[in-house]
DNA sequence: TGCCGTACTTACCTCAAGGTAAGTACCCCA
DNA sequence: TGGGGTACTTACCTTGAGGTAAGTACGGCA
């Protein structure tokens, strides 16, 4: 969900999870932490260059809120923060797997590029 | 696709579909082309309340363009324009139904609103 | 002594998505 | 004669998503 609070009304269920998607990074925060489990915030910033620190925190606090992500606090300095996915993190990540088959195919049609990235995983989303 | 060019480079399958559906009413307008086969422009009108005609126009001739809908223009007068899917567009509705069933249970599970539109029909996505 | 690392917060700025409203050209109907 | 319908186009404006850059508090290390 946006900065600006939302929530509804909605017309439909696509709708109501593009809410929830909506936003430049979330679609990758979530598959980042689907396939390490779990990051702390500096790996999350590594995993996804050029995002800024400003909207990895405030994506991760919108996701938190919306209850996809778990952020667990361990109080010692320096500081550390894990996050991970809830249960209905990991449906919605499930809920978007036909949609990345979908986008992979459409790359492959009309012969886009692709983000180089270090250390990228091959996977159906990839 | 937005106004402004992408299509690509790409972090991802679901960057590049997000790519073609984000805008405010592209997949309502998937979704009414699917329910209804053909559609003329002041039925789509009719069909997303509170759309403007320029949003609805603009969106139209993207998702033309990125391929998902196919535009018939009959010479006559008045003009008559009729809308519908093509195969790109079919293939990328069916790999929303699950997010929209995902979206379906998270408005049902945080007792979201929904818009009130005449006639809706009820479906797994509604 | 000063730079790197942790995980943020804050202020400021830009740009584009989307909204509003009016204009276009033609016909039909009351 | 003028209001409504067809399918748009154009100009202008607002809003907010996202970027940039600096600041914070603390410790480790060279």
């Amino acid at each position: 969900m946006a900065a600006s609070e939302r929530r509804g009304p909605y017309f439909c269920g696509i709708d109501a999870a593009m809410d929830v998607v909506s936003g430049k990074w979330k679609s990758l925060i979530l598959w980042e932490l689907e396939e390490h489990g779990t990051r702390r915030f500096a790996e999350l910033r590594r995993g996804l260059p050029g995002v800024s620190e400003k909207m990895l925190v405030q994506h991760l606090r919108e996701m938190e809120e919306d209850g996809l992500v778990h952020r667990e606090v361990y109080r010692q300095v320096p500081p550390k923060v894990e996050y991970s996915l809830t249960e209905h993190g990991k449906s919605l990540n499930a809920a978007l797997e036909a949609l990345g088959r979908w986008g992979t195919e459409r790359i492959a049609r009309i012969g886009a590029e692709k983000v180089h990235v270090t250390q990228q995983p091959a996977t159906t989303r990839g």
